[in-house]
RNA sequence: GGUGGAGUGGCCGAGAGGCGAGGCAGCGGCCUGCAAAGCCGCGUACACGGGUUCAAAUCCCGUCUCCACCUCCA
């Protein structure tokens, strides 16, 4: 195990070592389920993805934990307003996340627990800190966590506490402006089913308990990896830490934080309204392969500003690799894939997940294996492409896997092919012929239908001519 | 105001004291009937001003600009 990770906690890059030798533990923090997602939360799912896939590449076993928050605020205002349960609109937008997900290649955790199914782990945790003095109960019914009786407060965001902002929640009875909600009394506009009795009265969860109680659950008292958005770091992911240690439990090893997506300059979110979703991407013409690629190529500590130009350079970059393991999938008949990694691509992960250094070996691979098909050198080419496939299956981006794989995408595809075969004998009769007006003529007629054709030592290919959205400039 | 982070060639985006990651676009060449794909070549970039050093995009000081967090948020 030669993995580097960032820790946000001590703001560096250290050996990753797993506390239990050949066992790791991740929590993400998922989504609150108040919106459909969009490409920004997407990221941290397609980074996890990356990094679960690379620990276990490592030959660890591992226990990935990603939750989702199905109960909040503005998921109890939205089922109001429409007059649903606050479950129906927490509900729908799991269902789209999962989708999206999906849709990216994102594979699913081991666990997907969901806030309102730990209700009791959550109480535990909350009469634990009651009992220990780092937590109170109000006479209104709810529960705070208590800033002043945890004087580490502040050490993962490096804040000290007089620096903060006293503007914290204004709850009725807090003792401090820094303090916050463990449990939240009912509100008499809150919908009824959507409280839980307690020896504090009926309430529901505040959201920071949620992970605490979810993460010790299912990866026990001490784990390896937690991470989520920098935007979370404070205060979420600082009073999840409070509360854990508080408690007296040695929570997490490694904070790993990913920076976020903007738009225009300014972070995409669900409060500016102003997203972009895959499924607005596709109608622009991006496949998920691309979206993903794209999320990928940057570092995951880099903020990404979206623009459809820049996404459209890694459509680019990434068809670039695609024709090549299909030129070599053409020339080789199969093109298997490569048990061993190349040791650059390994290292790149390895220093902190240097996702944009491994695509830097994927590419310079990918040319030496056009080099190879361009002199007739099969078994070079195909090896090329053999470790291609390796190292992009790692990131689940090989364009041959079935997920991907647009050529086996349609019950259409042999019959297209068929006809277009017709054509493009009629094509090679004309060229034959050096009748190149007719032979153009055809290409045309097949172009207008939305083909390209590549004439190859081996004779003509057809595929999908790829559409890009009308560009808006930006 | 506090705390972090960032400004790299036409564009995206790594790197982090000495060798110009990679991609996209462009130009030239090879290949091609013409294309496409591919290959080869071409860019001497690191916000600005000082400083340290034999050597700085990388370290130090200052300035400017941008972003995030400090409130719900991946």
């Amino acid at each position: 195990m030669s993995l580097r990770l960032y820790d946000t906690g001590t703001r560096k890059v250290r050996d990753f070592t797993p506390r239990v030798p050949g066992r790791v533990g991740v929590y993400l923090c998922g989504l609150t389920l108040q919106g459909p997602p969009h490409i920004g939360h997407l990221r941290s799912g397609v980074n996890y993805d990356v990094l679960t896939a690379w620990l276990r590449r490592s030959g660890l076993d591992v226990t990935y934990v990603r939750n989702v928050t199905d109960i909040d605020d503005k998921v109890l205002a939205k089922a109001v307003e429409q007059g649903v349960p606050w479950w129906a609109i927490s509900f729908a937008n799991e269902r789209r996340l999962t989708a999206d997900y999906e849709a990216l290649g994102v594979r699913p955790p081991t666990y997907e627990p969901r806030a309102t199914g730990h209700i009791p782990q959550m109480l535990d945790l909350i009469a634990d800190l009651i009992a220990r003095g780092h937590a109170y109960a109000t006479d209104s019914g709810d529960v705070y966590f208590s800033v002043e009786s945890y004087p580490e407060y502040g050490a993962l965001s490096h804040r000290r506490p007089e620096d903060m902002l006293l503007n914290g929640e204004t709850g009725g009875d807090k003792r401090d402006p820094r303090d916050f909600a463990l449990w939240k009394a009912a509100k008499p506009s809150e919908p009824d089913d959507s409280a839980w009795n307690t020896p504090y009265g009926r309430g529901r969860p505040g959201w920071h308990i949620e992970c605490s109680a979810m993460a010790r659950r299912y990866l026990g008292d001490a784990f390896d990896i937690h991470g989520g958005g920098t935007d979370i770091m404070f205060p979420h992911h600082e009073n999840e830490l409070a509360q854990s240690r508080a408690a007296g439990l040695p929570f997490t090893d490694f904070w790993v934080h990913n920076n976020m997506l903007n738009l225009a300059g300014t972070k995409m979110s669900k409060s500016l309204g102003n997203v972009l979703s895959v499924s607005a991407l596709g109608d622009r013409g991006f496949r998920p392969i691309e979206i993903r690629y794209y999320l990928l190529a940057p570092h995951y500590r880099s903020a990404i500003d979206f623009s459809d130009r820049s996404l459209a350079e890694s459509a680019s970059a990434l068809q670039r690799l695609e024709n090549f393991l299909h030129r070599a999938k053409d020339a080789a008949g199969v093109v298997p894939v490569d048990s061993a990694l190349p040791p650059a691509f390994a290292a790149a992960l390895d220093d902190d997940l240097g996702t944009p250094g491994a695509l830097a070996v994927v590419h310079e691979t990918a040319r030496e294996g056009n080099t190879a098909l361009d002199r007739g050198d099969t078994d070079a080419a195909t090896a090329a492409a053999s470790a291609v496939r390796a190292m992009l299956d790692v990131l689940n981006l090989d364009p041959l896997a079935p997920q991907w794989d647009a050529r086996s995408e349609s019950d259409l595809t042999p019959v297209v092919d068929s006809l277009v075969s017709a054509l493009l004998g009629q094509r090679e009769k004309a060229r034959a012929a050096k009748d190149w007006a007719t032979a153009d003529a055809l290409r045309d007629q097949l172009a207008a239908a939305g083909l390209t054709i590549e004439d190859t030592p081996g004779g003509a290919r057809w595929s999908v001519t790829k559409e890009r959205g009308s560009d808006d400039g930006r």
